[in-house]
Order: C-alpha cells, then structure tokens, then sequence
RNA sequence: GGGCGUUUAGCUCAGCUGGUUCAGAGCAUCUGCCUUACAAGCAGAGGGUCGGCGGUUCGAAUCCGUCAACGCCCACCA
C-alpha cells in the first residue's frame, strides 16, 4: 500500500467527526461511572468563531477528551447565549437597513424579527466548533433563550422576589443613550478622554458690584439642571458665597450655594456646579440637601425642554454650542485641556449618561457570603491563583445588581402593575392575577394587569447556566442535575469573571447548597504577534475557518495550544500553526515508516532493540506521570511540549532509529509487536491535543471493531520508570552525538565504518546500541593515549575515534588545549569554594560533598587531557 | 488615586520552598547533508553578566528594599 508523503487533514477531519457523531460518542447518560463535566461558556447565538472561542474550546475539548480517556463519564454541554443587548443591537440595524424604525413596530412584531434573524444566525458558531473538533454532547445543546432556559430563569426571579431580595426603586443608573436602556457597572468601561476644562461666570445674586463665582466644570451643557453651587464650608477664599444665592449662566436661574466638604478646595476654583440628575456625586448631595432635581436629557441623549434653548440637540453639539454661546455672553473665564475618565457602554460604545430612573435590583450581600468563602477556601480553585484577589476584592466591595433592560429581545420581567398602584410577580398572567386579587380590595380583570415593559439583563439567564441545562431549576431532584453538578472544570476568560463567573458561584450556592464548579481556568486573551488584542477594526485576526483549511484543526489545535501558557495572553502567531502541521506529518511520517515494515518470526532479536525497547518503556512511563502532574496544574502548554518531544525526540529520533532494520530487511516480530504498542500508546497520548489524526492513525495501525475509537480508548498508564536506565542512556546519546560531531568535522560520510576507543569508565552493556547508530566496527577499551585519533570527552571517560591520515593534528591540539583551559578554571572555581571554612561549615553535607566530586572529576579530566595532547605533540 | 502582575537567548516562555537536573525548552539563526519514513526533513553548532541599583547570605535568576518600563483590574473628585 502506497502512502503519501504528507498529512492531508482534509481528507480525513470531516470522515472521523461523522464517524464519533454517528456511534454517538460525544453522549453521555449518567452511570456509575465517575462523572466529569464541563458547560460551555456559551457564545452569542448570532455570533461567529473567533480566536478567543478557539482558543478556549480547544483547551476544553483537551481536558474533556482526556478525561473520557480516564475512564470519566465526560459530558460537555454546549449551547448558545440570546445576548440581548447585543443581537437586539443587530436585529435593529438590519430593520434600519431596510428602512424599518424599532419605534414603528409592535413589541411582537420586532421579536418576530428578532427570532428570524436567530434562525437565520443561530448555530453557525456551534457548526465551527464541529470542524474544531469539539466533542460536546450535541444532543443536550441549549440555548438561554429556549423554552427550559427561560422557564427557570423566571422561576428565580419570582423566587428571589418572594425572598425580598430583588426590588424595584428609582437610583442612579448608568444610561446606555445609543442602545436606550440602563446597564449593570460591569457593562461600564471607563475610558481616559481627552477634552477640556471650563472655567465659568456664574452671577452672584443681588451683588451691586457685579460680582460672580467660577465654576471649573468638563461639562457645560448640563447647567441647565443645576439646582446648587456648592463650596467647601473650610474654604477660606470662597467664604464669600456662603448664605449667597447665584446665578445660571445663559438661562439666568436662581440657585443655592450650600456647603459641604465633599468639594475639593484644590480643584479648580473650589466651586462645584451641583447637577443631581446627571452625576453620580451630585445626586449624593441632591439627596442630602433636599435639592431638586432636574433631567434636561431625553433618553436618546439629546435634550428635551428643560434645555431652553437647546431642546432637541444633542448633548455633544450643545457642548460645542454653549462654550460660543458663554464666550459671547462674557460668561466664559477660560478653557483649559483635561483628560477625565469617561464611562462608556461596553456593547455600544456609547458615551454613558448617568441618569435617574426606575429599575429592577438584585441585592447581592447576602447572595455573594457563600460564593466569596468558597474561592477563598479553595472550594473553587482558580487557575491561576492571582484572580483569587480580583474575585475577593470585587466581592467585598459588591454593589446591588441592575437587572432591568429597555429592551425588548430576552426574558420578559414577569411583574405585573395594578391599576391602583402596585405590583405582582408571577411566573404567569394567571398566576400573577390569582395573587393580585388576593392583595387589592376593588374589582379587577386579568387585562387589568399591565405586565413590565423591561426584559432582564442577559447574565441573569447564563447564571444559572450550570443548572439550568441539567433543568435543575424546574426539576432540582432530577436524575441528571444529581449526577452532573456540581461540574468539574470552567473554562473561560478573565474578562466576565465578574458578569458571569462571580454570578454562578452566587447562584449555585443559592439553588444547590454547592460550588458549580470545582476549578476555573482562565484563559488569556488572544493577541497578533505585535501584542495588540484581535478585532475587527484592526483586520489583525485571522480567520479561525481559514486556519484550519490551510494547518488542518490538529495544527491549527496545537497552534494555539503551544503559545497559551495558562492564564498569560498570548501573542498568536500563524508560524506555530505551521508548527503543528509539521508535527502532524512528523506522526503521519513515523507510521508510515513503521508501517512498511515485514517481519520475520524466525529472526532473533537484535541485543540493540531489546534495549531500545526497555529504555522507551521507562522513558514513556518516566513522561506519563510528568504529563498527569502538568495536567493537575492545567499547565496544557507544557504538557503539549512534553509530548512533542517525546515523539519527535525520544521516539522518532531516538527510538525508531535504533530499532530501524537495514534498508529492505524485515523486522523481528517481537520488536515489531512491541512497537506497535508504543505507537498505539503515543497516539493515545496526544489524541485529545489532536482528535483526527490520532484517530485516523490509530484506526489504521490495526483492525478495529465498527464503532470503536481512540476516543473511548484508554489513557496509556505509568508502568516502571527505571530511572538509572534512563540515566545511562543520556551519556549513551552524549557518545553517539559525539561521534556524530566527529563525522560532521571530518567529513566522514555515514557508510563509512568508523573504531571507537574508550579510556575510563565505560558501560559495555550498550555498546551494540551505540555501535548500530553510529556505524562503529568495535568499541574497544584502551589504556595508552594514541595520536592520530579525534577525541571527545563524556563526563571524565575520553572517547577516541582513529583517523589516520584524516587527522588534523593542530586543530585537534587547539580543541583539546581549549577544554584544558576551561577545566582548569572550573577547577580552580571548586576549589575557591572548598577553601571557603565558612562554606564547608555552614552549607549542608551534601552539598559540600558534591563539591568534592566535582573537584575529583575534573582533576581527573585534566589529567586525561593533559596525556591526550601529550600524546599528540609526542 | 489604589491593587495586582510581568521583565530570563533574536522571538515566545519554563525555572516550586536560595547550592550540577541552574542558567533551560520550543521556534528562529548558522554549518553540513536530497542517508529509500519525513527537506513541512536529518545531523551538528552558536547564542543570555536572568530589567537597573542596593541589601541579607559562605552562596541569589530564586529572599528583602528601591527605581524603571510595560500590562491588567478596581475607584464618584467636578
């Protein structure tokens, strides 16, 4: 049979994804067997792969297909997200396209549009992961959204409601002008701008001289809902205001100065416009003085009639518009340039308004007690360790929670108002109407109920992610959530460890007494190789779909992988995709070699293989229980590493060399048998870096059974590590390199046949090994130094190779002269240090006795070196 | 303004509780090879005063202090 040459992922990917589908090996039911569980973090269901979900799927497809080797009932469980914000935002400008305002349909109407453009996007991203290699359990994929998902998302809310712990109230809330609703603090990404700094006249009231007091402010259009100047009572040059009354500039109001001493007397004049309904601190001193408060903002952020004359502008333009319109008015001091932090909504991009308004709240403290222990006490462990102090300090500083959207794609609040005032909460219109009639004394019909308007923030739903796909909300004693919960492993990215994270370990404390999941590994953020984050602005992210048809997803898998130490970002670069298809042909390469091997019963086996075989045992069962410790620390870089070596090296290099028959020849079947199983054992090792090939492989190595796979194979275990035979064999490789190194100086070529002598310390017992890798005709010991031979030293024994004419005795002088000079220094550092009292005195035996061997071994190389050269000068 | 983290070979990184498994790995580079598994390969080689300074110690990449650069998170000073 003819193979070729190279690895063509194409033709065999989509052949074996089929195949693990149609055997239905990515299912799981419950068993008796251990469970091991991971949910998806789950992307927008309108999304599309990028770098970060293939970076972050790859790693739980290692650590689910490793664990299904374990013997584990590994399930992972995919799904997708509704992302309100987010897909409503698209579905809007797709209606705006084609000329259609969201105003102008009925609520119903733009939830049509909105499942529409769900159907038409929904699953491709889950159709990617697929061509990844994901080995979810498609059959139980879920969807935030879906009717389950949303049954139990309501059934909390009413839950939590009847506990008191979620209410409605008017706060502060940051306002969102672009996507017109309100957001949580974590959806507010605050960003330095640069702008300016006013400086501006504000009258005082009755003053004959004209007098006036300067307000430093970066926001001038918002004047209009002054309501107070305030000063700090401590403010000697301000002392004038107090009791006085001043003057709005422009639309000439009438307003208090108060004091207090939350006004910095440094900054600026010490004078502070006082705004209440558009700032944050404002409204503190609004509420403690009583102040009246007024909203010159219409939700879209243009002004409405409280901003006289710039009513109907946008709040920008009447930035620009005011600073004239002062200047000309004489009411402008100065302008001066100042950055500030400015809050942005972190979907659209939106300069925040803070802005008063009626919401929905959850309230967190008591919620957030269990979850904040459970990672302190390392019931949660988090990889790696340093979010530990983020999750706390964001814990103990926990604000209540706004739930509440203006939006309309997501789950609909299912609170209800009465027509006298009030409010119900039910999972239903009925329900809600059953518990109203209860609670009012006048005559009510079910249509009297007007349900809320406002849908719930999309982090919500995906709190109760854990839960919710085993529909342990609805059904809390059910077959599934038992077994199932709590997960094992979270794999997600730093940035929603508040949103999302935090979330569920609250959530999973307060619906199942239990952590969700047992470990977080969080991943890095994906860069290009000049450390910039991927996006689309800058066009620097290449397309996931396109690296895996150009690398194939194993490379594309260990591309990623190999650059991704745990939790550090990673500069992505497409040469370590190349990495990884050239690993891949490496594998194909070694198997076809293998492959074309005939054995022979009647041969005997070589003395060389006998020892190749039982040094790649230990060496295999030396990597295994290296490869588990790397596992426990989720250090999956490394362990990709570890067998990458260990194939390339230690088995294709190293291995296969020695037990390679001469060109034509057949094996002998023992070895052969053997190899096989190593083969069989590395393929299973790297099968869950890399599902195809390993498969492919593996299916080809022998006859398998219909249904059989590698992924239900198996993890190869650690047998006997004979460390002293693994010991022995790097002084083995350091005699073959150099002699090797000897061939490459002298330009022997390999056919011909070369003597190797040995004076000092030398292990007979593998001289056929190094005999057969290096073409030696006899090793032989010898005690007098020869001329006329090159030298190499290993540890203190010196190996020789005759040449004869082909010796270049000065160069041969100059290497060995060179090695003297080094040693003689490494001497004489030893020596320093054993000359050291205090050195011998303090420094533990061992230590001190190493010193000694050191200084023994290198006297003896130098007298080995010192007859060498005397032998060639003689 | 607070907190955290990073700084080791050209690049990306590993070095846990201070002492030959302490200066390492992969890639890249250089040299020689189309040796019948693989040139997407084979064999070999070079390359770092471990960010700067100071301290503790017989001994520091490793511990302490300090400075610098970069990064991240949090925070209501207009």
């Amino acid at each position: 049979m003819e193979i070729a040459s190279k690895y063509n992922p194409a033709e065999v990917e989509e052949k074996w994804y089929q195949y693990w589908m149609e055997h239905n090996l990515f299912h799981s039911v419950p068993d008796e067997r251990e469970p091991y569980t991971i949910v998806i973090p789950p992307p927008n269901v309108t999304g599309v792969l990028h770098m970060g979900h293939m970076l972050n799927n790859t790693i739980q497809d290692v650590l689910v297909r490793r664990a299904r080797m374990q013997g584990k009932n590994a399930c992972w469980v995919p799904g997708t997200d509704h992302a309100s914000i987010a897909t409503e935002a698209k579905v809007v400008n797709r209606l705006a396209s084609q000329g259609i305002k969201k105003s102008d349909l009925t609520r119903e109407q733009f939830l049509n549009h909105a499942w529409e453009w769900t159907r038409e996007h929904g699953g491709i991203i889950l159709e990617q992961l697929k061509k990844l290699g994901a080995s979810c359990d498609w059959e139980r994929t879920a969807f935030t959204m879906d009717e389950a998902r949303s049954e139990s998302v309501l059934r909390v809310f009413c839950d939590l409601y009847d506990k008191g712990l979620i209410y409605r109230g008017v706060r502060m809330v940051n306002w969102d002008p672009k996507a017109l609703t309100a957001l949580s603090d974590e959806e507010v990404i605050h960003k330095e701008v640069n702008g300016k700094l006013y400086y501006l006249q504000y009258k005082i009231e009755g003053d004959p001289d004209g007098g006036y007091a300067v307000v430093a402010t970066t926001r001038p259009e918002t004047i209009m809902g002054d309501t107070a100047m305030c000063i700090n009572p401590n403010d000697p040059k301000n002392a004038h205001l107090k009791g006085k009354k001043v003057i709005v500039p422009l639309i000439d109001r009438v307003i208090p100065v108060i004091e207090d001493e939350y006004v910095d007397i440094e900054f600026g004049t010490g004078c502070l416009k006082v705004t209440p309904a558009h700032d944050v601190n404002d409204y503190m001193l609004g509420e403690k003085y009583n102040l009246p408060s007024i909203d010159i903002f219409n939700p879209d952020g243009t002004l409405n009639e409280h901003g006289a004359m710039y009513a109907g502008m946008d709040r920008f333009a009447v930035r620009k518009q005011i600073e004239k319109d002062l200047a000309a008015a004489g009411l402008m001091e100065k302008t001066e340039p100042y950055t500030n932090k400015v809050g942005f909504s972190e979907r659209t991009d939106e300069a925040i308004e803070p802005k008063l308004s009626m919401q929905w709240f959850l309230k967190m403290d008591e919620l957030a007690r269990p979850a904040a222990e459970a990672v302190e006490n390392d019931i949660i462990t988090f990889y790696p360790e340093k979010y530990k102090n983020t999750y706390r300090h964001w814990m103990e500083n926990i604000k209540d929670w706004c739930i509440s959207r203006q939006l309309w794609w997501g789950h609909r609040i299912p609170a209800y108002f009465l027509p006298q005032g009030g409010v119900v909460v039910g999972m239903t219109r009925e329900e809600a109407f059953e518990k109203a009639k209860q609670m009012v004394n006048y005559p009510l019909t079910i249509d009297d109920l007007k349900q809320d308007e406002d849908v719930l923030d999309t982090w919500f739903s995906s709190w109760l992610w854990p839960i919710s796909v085993f529909d342990g909300i609805r059904k809390p004693d059910n077959r599934e959530i038992r077994y199932y919960y709590p997960t094992s492993d979270l794999v997600t990215g730093p940035d929603i460890i508040f949103f999302w994270v935090a979330r569920m370990i609250m959530s999973g404390y307060a619906y199942r007494q239990e952590p969700c999941f047992r470990n977080v590994y969080f991943t890095g953020i994906v860069r290009d190789k000049l450390g910039r984050k991927m996006s689309k602005q800058l066009g620097n992210s290449p397309d996931p779909i396109d690296l895996m048809n150009q690398y194939g997803a194993d490379g594309v898998r260990m591309g990623m992988l190999l650059s991704s130490a745990a939790g550090n970002d990673l500069l992505f670069d497409e040469t370590l995709c190349e990495q990884g298809r050239n690993f891949n042909n490496k594998i194909w390469n070694a198997f076809r070699l293998i492959k074309g091997w005939e054995t022979d019963n009647s041969l005997p086996r070589p003395e060389s293989a006998r020892i190749a075989i039982d040094w790649f045992g230990s060496k295999l069962s030396e990597t295994i229980t290296e490869l588990d410790d790397l596992f426990s620390k989720y250090r999956l870089s490394e362990a990709l590493m570890l067998l990458y070596k260990l194939f390339w090296d230690e088995f294709s290099s190293w291995y296969l060399e020695m037990i390679k028959p001469a060109y034509q020849q057949p094996i002998d079947s023992e070895t052969y048998r053997v190899t096989l199983d190593y083969f069989d054992a590395l393929l299973r090792l790297l099968h869950p870096f890399m599902p195809f090939i390993t498969e492919e492989l593996w299916q080809a190595l022998q006859q398998r059974a219909a249904g059989e796979s590698i992924m239900t194979a198996m993890q190869p275990r650690e047998k006997t590590t004979d460390k002293p035979l693994l010991a022995d064999f790097e002084l083995v490789k350091q005699v073959i390199a150099g002699v090797r190194t000897i061939r490459l100086e002298k330009n022997i070529p390999n056919r011909d046949a070369l003597e190797l002598q040995v004076a000092g310390h030398h292990d007979a017992r593998y001289d056929s090994v190094i005999s057969k890798m290096c073409h030696l005709t006899s090793v032989t010991a010898v005690s007098d130094k020869q001329a006329g031979a090159a030298v190499f030293m290993v540890g203190t024994t010196e190996y020789s190779v005759p040449l004869a004419d082909k010796m270049d005795v000065e160069a041969e002088l100059q290497k060995l002269k060179g090695e003297l000079e080094y040693t003689e220094g490494f001497l004489l550092s030893v020596n320093r240090k054993l000359g050291n009292e205090r050195f011998v005195q303090n420094a533990k035996p061992e230590i001190v006795e190493n010193e000694r061997r050191k200084k023994a071994d290198a006297e003896s190389k130098i007298a080995s070196l010192k007859e060498s050269i005397a032998a060639l000068e003689g």
